[in-house]
DNA sequence: GACGAGTACGACGCCGCGTAGTAGATACTA
DNA sequence: TAGTATCTACTACGCGGCGTCGTACTCGTC
């Protein structure tokens, strides 16, 4: 599921918060930065929704935004599809751990046990 | 880098050929299945190059595509671009290889290592 | 000097995304 | 109760990427 720039930007504020967004709130946190219609804000997250990356829930009048998936699994989804997509999975997955810092791996095979 | 259809289709061409082959030839590989105009074959080639993920090279009279990369350079890099793309990445990646069969991973770390 | 193979360049339609306006519903407020 | 604020729904526009080709030009070859 590959994401726009205002898309990401958007998942990025409802990841960090730790319940669901309205419109408005998201609209301010991203105008701090940047000047950006209410309107265009609420389209994004529409579209979002449409597409299941966020789920909307009716709270009191307005709509609720929150993320399907946490990031790490949506990180980790997307990294699955590329591995998926090739041929030689073995081999890409090789040649995928061969780039990582020795020691990051180690740390997320103890941390995957242990869950 | 995200590709299309058809360029993942002309890529996977250009990898399962031992040598760079000529427009004509993937025109013609491709043509087996579905039903082409050369140009086409030949603007999305080139588009390719201009993206970097093939190079040209001019032998003779025409042009021969290959790979910039292998197939498992490239998957391994999408994969890289996506964990580097998210804050906790030790969290992700650990989230990841949880998703993995358990003797995938052993046996890329046993094939990287070996390399 | 015509012909075939190849390339260069431009073009068109579709779709996704950033961007936003307007209209309609709903609720609060003076 | 009339007006105002808040939200959503729907539509739209421009741009860029991609699939898809057509046409024009350039070389060698017969």
């Amino acid at each position: 599921m590959a994401l726009g720039d205002l898309e990401r930007e958007i998942m990025a504020r409802l990841w960090a918060a730790a319940e669901p967004l309205t419109v408005r709130q998201v609209h301010e946190a991203l105008s701090r930065d940047r000047d950006l219609a209410y309107t265009t804000v609420m389209t994004v997250l529409d579209r979002l929704a449409k597409k299941g990356v966020v789920v909307q829930q009716k709270a009191d009048r307005a709509y609720r935004y929150a993320p399907a998936q946490t990031r790490e699994e949506m990180t980790a989804s997307v990294m699955l599809d590329a591995l998926s997509a090739t041929p030689d999975q073995d081999a890409a997955l090789a040649y995928f751990v061969g780039q990582l810092p020795p020691d990051a791996l180690a740390a997320a095979i103890e941390a995957a046990r242990k869950k």
